[in-house]
RNA sequence: GCCCCCAUGGUCUAGCGGUUAGGACACGGCCCUUUCAAGGCCAUAACAGGAGUUCGAGUCUCCUUGGGGGCACCA
């Protein structure tokens, strides 16, 4: 294939989320596949609807998930500027080409009086579109009413007869009637180019090959087109992407919805993945293959392996539902695939998040024995806080397992203090064996024994494994927490 | 309401005229087991419906149904 073109892009009117993400994700892969280039553009026409902050929020989104572009608002390129809002005086004069050519027309209606027009056709249950009231004023007088200073927009005049068919990659050709789309609004009162316009010009002049875009453009998508013709400009190839759904498949993911998600620690929004404990590699695997498959097995991608294997036309043209299920199992693979240091790196911050004194020579050793118990970084704190936390106060009625009586528990203790007692420290190697055989001894099955020490020892009844955490927690603290325990029974 | 798109298990999907319809997640069971996990094995589960084309249809066509998206001086 030869190299592309393709730009991801955003408005900055919220959160960056998993469906832009994907958006992104496939522009980047097509685009390194191919050696072509990945554009960052950022779509600020609507400078009532900018959200602070959300600019910064799709650069660090992108950063995060390591999808790092070749031109773009902070790092420049031949076609810049790269945000729409700097870019007005272009859609103005490419607009008056429009006019000049006869494919668009100045409208003086005043909002007020359009809202009544789609009110009514509503009522008798016509297209809502434009009815076509400005297209008779002739140009000159236009012009004339456009110099005196009367507020004016700029509609494209879409035909009225006949219907206008483009290309999709993965659905074909659509067809619409014309009469069915609108003359678009192309530039507003304000002298600020709308999407429809924008878009086609930057594309244009950007030279973007391929615009790869959710499918709810889909209907609009043969008036884009009808825009770049009319400029005798080639199109794109079109590449319209599956809308994602929220879990139970009814529906687009509404901000309540992605409100409620975060509760069961789940979220759309990439900002928040983060701070939930998600792994980027995991969340690109796992988005990439929501609308796109390589073959009927393989389902584990790095990055690296993403762009040797993806193609356009394995992308899957119907909705998906997003499953939180799948992306906690690609989580934890991926948490597994980590290093020691790599695990303890990651999920350093989460200690320092809660405040835990957790240092990385620590951490380091903890990895093993808690990488296969977690799902997302954060449950760290979960399996591994009591590393780090002041010892609880425990009762003595906590001591006991399964059918144990204080007596039996206590014995347990004290052979434990015995056997650990002449040992110069507490590895898992010279403890285990001991104690299993002590285990025989008294008659205990190794669940009652060991649950009784997890519990002395480390104050929880579910723990990292028994041996391996007492060489981190050290002999000196055991044995004071076997002493207490013991203490307490006999109380 | 009008327009556009989509349709394989609960979910993500493989399949591109002839398959015992494959894989994964989730769910259930069993094994392993010091808790929790992880792992291993097994099981349940799908071509939305109806016409057509064809020797033969999950695969092609049409209709129905269902789902989704769009109908702004938002993107």
């Amino acid at each position: 294939m030869d190299p592309v073109r393709v730009r991801f892009a955003p408005s900055p009117t919220g959160h960056l989320h998993l469906g832009s993400a994907r958006t992104a994700l496939y522009d980047y892969l097509i685009a390194r596949k191919t050696g072509g280039q990945f554009i960052l553009r950022i779509e600020d026409t609507d400078q009532k609807r900018l959200v602070e902050g959300a600019e910064q929020e799709i650069y660090d989104g992108l950063h995060w998930l390591g999808l790092d572009w070749d031109e773009g608002p902070d790092v420049g390129g031949p076609y810049g500027p790269y945000r729409q809002s700097e870019r007005k005086e272009i859609y103005q004069k490419y607009a008056l080409e429009l006019v000049e050519k006869g494919y668009a027309y100045y409208c003086f209606c005043s909002p007020e009086r359009l809202s009544e027009m789609r009110t009514g056709q509503q009522q008798r249950k016509e297209p809502v579109v434009y009815d076509g009231t400005c297209r008779n004023i002739s140009l000159d007088e236009a012009r004339s009413r456009v110099a005196a200073g009367e507020k004016h927009v700029i509609r494209f005049k879409t035909p009225r007869t006949g219907a206008t068919t483009m290309t999709d990659l993965l659905r074909g050709a659509i067809t619409v009637e014309n009469r069915m789309l609108d003359d678009y609004i192309l530039v507003k009162s304000d002298g600020l180019a709308l999407y429809h316009l924008a878009a086609a010009v930057d594309d244009h002049l950007m030279k973007i090959t391929h615009v790869i875009r959710s499918s709810e453009w889909l209907p609009t998508a043969p008036l884009h087109s009808m825009i770049h013709r009319s400029f005798g400009w080639q199109e794109p190839v079109w590449v319209h992407l599956s809308v994602f759904l929220k879990p139970s498949g009814k529906g687009k993911m509404s901000k309540r919805d992605a409100a409620e998600l975060v509760k069961d620690g789940h979220s759309i929004f990439i900002k928040e993945l983060e701070n939930l404990g998600y792994l980027p590699e995991a969340v690109l695997n796992w988005v990439a293959l929501m609308g796109w498959s390589f073959d009927d097995h393989t389902e584990f991608f790095t990055k690296q392996a993403l762009i040797e294997s993806f193609t356009l036309d394995r992308l899957n043209p119907s909705p998906a539902a997003i499953n939180f299920q799948k992306f906690d199992y690609f989580n934890a693979n991926y948490i597994r695939m980590l290093t020691d240091a790599e695990l303890a790196e990651r999920i350093k911050p989460f200690f320092d998040r809660e405040g835990l004194p957790a240092d990385l020579f620590t951490l380091t050793r903890i990895a093993p024995i808690i990488r296969e118990r977690l799902t997302t970084l954060d449950d760290a704190i979960d399996m591994a806080g009591l590393f780090f936390r002041p010892f609880p106060q425990l009762t003595a009625d906590q001591l006991p397992g399964k059918d144990m009586t204080p007596e039996m528990t206590a014995n347990v203790i004290r052979s434990a203090i015995e056997v650990f007692e002449p040992l110069p420290s507490l590895d898992k190697d010279a403890t285990e064996p001991f104690m299993r055989s002590e285990v025989d001894r008294l008659g205990l099955t190794p669940g009652q024994a060991f649950g009784t020490l997890r519990v002395a020892v480390t104050g929880q009844k579910v723990s990292p494994p028994l041996f391996e955490s007492m060489e981190i927690i050290g002999k000196q603290a055991i044995m004071e927490r076997l002493q207490a325990a013991l203490s307490l029974l006999s109380a």
